[in-house]
DNA sequence: CTGTTAGCGCATTCAC
DNA sequence: GTGAATGCGCTAACAG
């Protein structure tokens, strides 16, 4: 396809680019107005004449004008932009969180950096300090451990910060999340209220997720239910940590009635081994996941997942954030919520 | 936990903090040097004497001090920061392109935005306007289809942009991807030469998805394999489109030898539904996905997926991106890389 | 090796 | 309703 020119419009207009761009000292030569006056039309047009409006409009079409948003943050400081640090994107319900807590976010004019710690405090302190450079409105960290040196470099830079996805009493700043204990312990109740006797684990040496099955562990001792099997395998979890350790369980400890898993990424490999080997679920072998905390319902439809109850974990997160932010108050400093979640009883985990 | 006061460092420093932190300016009356020296200190190190170094390093350290890069940006027109847009992340192996392709950033000192476009050319226009009010230094999108004043705008914006993911003659700039007909066509051959006669298919109506399938099954009916029963359900793919697709099939069309997935998220869905009616994944029931691309093969142990040779596709974006960005020169203007794909024979398609 | 001058592009603050 | 002056925090380009 040849390049044509488009003689009707904007006939000499596209050559005399500036690299870079236009600028509102460019827009408002061609508007015949002040700077000002274009700074306003664009923010605040309800404040300025129709008919200047008007020109502004055309003038900014003209030329393709996109404002700055360096140089006028830099003024406002207001970047508009939220720093969110995940232990990771792939495979994981981290995903769902970030995706949704983007969309509200985009909705309010916000731009989103991610940065993927790998469950590492050493690389989330540095992208914290990197980021901190652009003068974020708000950050969201996943969980409350963080380095000496990041908790302090937030709190002095002052920037409203949410802790997600775990529960502590004092919060860096505010904090949305839930007890991953009480997850274990919900979750082996629930089991045993099922009939399950013969249990299996599997995680991955994620600290939340083995604080959930160990809280589990440790309540089913509770009801005589002791040296269940249990397999802590290497990060990140994939599909093959499932299998593998499906594979594992049966070859040394025989075969469950229901296995545990510390995320449905790795339940989804148990489903796929179990696939493989032609064992029934959930008769043959039940499978209990872990996530399904930010999606709609069917996201997960073969795995009982524990989700939050209600609205999107990354929507709250987004609200909170937002809220503090527009107020610029400290008004929520300190503050607690906890979404609790749901055990959902689902296909994989009813028996016949 | 209490706070409390350390006395033998930082005296009064904390205290004294502007809002906002620190400035260059402040910085160098306590080092006792000017501004410019410091902006040096901390950019180029190697052209600073040892001395004034130590007083610039001791002074950054008691004041806290983080470098604006908005200010930083303005002047020097490096934002160092990449904009990706993508359909989705949650359950998709974008989520692994996108943060193999962060990952390789943020070692360059790069930080990434990332905008979610649903599939729609509207809403990855407005993603882009709005980002370009950012200056990035380079852009990532997926696919080569986009709106003409998506198009229009990234021209005269002069923005370094990588089309990924797919393949077309002539890009908006640089391009990273493969065809998705060839990989259609790739997948009915392979299958066919293991013995495969009965083809089912299900795919989300995601325009490469259907591209694929679409290939395929003409590939099948040169080879007098026609009236393939096929599926194409709304997006976003999640596990219960391949739950659902499969029990679709089942009840409608009978038991295919193998099921073909436009993505590894529905052949999840697949495996899921299989186990829980007991069939036997592959020998009563095959299963080919797809994706794969960006992961350490590992990943995906049960499917049969394409994936790359070599490199992970997110790096290879990084890294036409960034040697574009750093020659600043339009020698790689059209750059067009194929990246290729492989089909990887699992355990999910080969039968005994 | 270091300092000075200038200005990036915009929004705040005040005039009018 | 509009405009002029000022400066956000930093770096490019020079001079010494």
């Amino acid at each position: 396809m040849r390049e044509k020119r488009d003689q009707s419009s904007e006939p000499e207009v596209e050559g005399n680019l500036k690299p870079g761009g236009a600028t509102l000292a460019d827009v408002s030569k061609l508007a015949g107005v002040s700077s000002m006056t274009v700074s306003r039309a664009l923010h605040k047009p309800e404040v300025v004449s129709k008919k200047t409006l008007e020109k502004v409009n055309w003038a900014v079409e003209q030329l393709g004008y996109i404002p700055n948003m360096m140089a006028g943050s830099l003024m406002s400081k207001r970047s508009r932009l939220v720093a969110v640090f995940v232990p990771t994107v792939a495979h994981s319900i981290f995903a769902d969180m970030v995706q949704a807590l983007m969309h509200s976010l985009a909705r309010k004019g916000y731009h989103t950096i991610i940065g993927v710690t790998e469950y590492s405090d050493k690389q989330e302190q540095e992208l914290v300090e990197a980021i901190l450079g652009r003068r974020p409105d708000g950050i969201v960290l996943i969980g409350t451990q963080h380095s000496d040196l990041t908790r302090k470099r937030l709190q002095v830079s002052n920037v409203p910060v949410v802790e997600a996805w775990d529960m502590c009493d004092e919060p860096l700043d505010m904090l949305v999340g839930f007890s991953h204990e009480e997850v274990g312990r919900a979750i082996a109740r629930h089991l045993l209220s099922k009939g399950f006797r013969r249990f299996a684990a599997i995680s991955v040496a994620d600290p939340r997720g083995i604080r959930r099955i160990g809280a589990m562990l440790d309540e089913l001792a509770k009801h005589e239910i002791v040296d269940v099997p249990h397999l802590y395998l290497p990060i990140p979890a994939t599909l093959s940590t499932g299998r593998d350790g499906l594979r594992q369980l049966l070859e040394c400890n025989g075969r469950p009635e229901v296995v545990v898993c510390s995320s449905d990424t790795i339940a989804q490999g148990v489903l796929a081994e179990a696939a493989s080997r032609g064992l029934k679920v959930p008769n043959d072998l039940a499978v209990m996941g872990f996530g399904d905390l930010s999606s709609a319902s069917q996201v997960y439809p073969s795995l009982s997942s524990v989700r939050l109850d209600g609205q999107l974990v990354g929507e709250t997160i987004a609200k909170v954030l937002l809220d503090r932010i527009a107020q610029k108050s400290s008004a929520t400093r300190g503050l607690r919520v906890d979404t609790g979640f749901n055990i959902i009883d689902r296909e994989s985990t009813r028996r016949s």
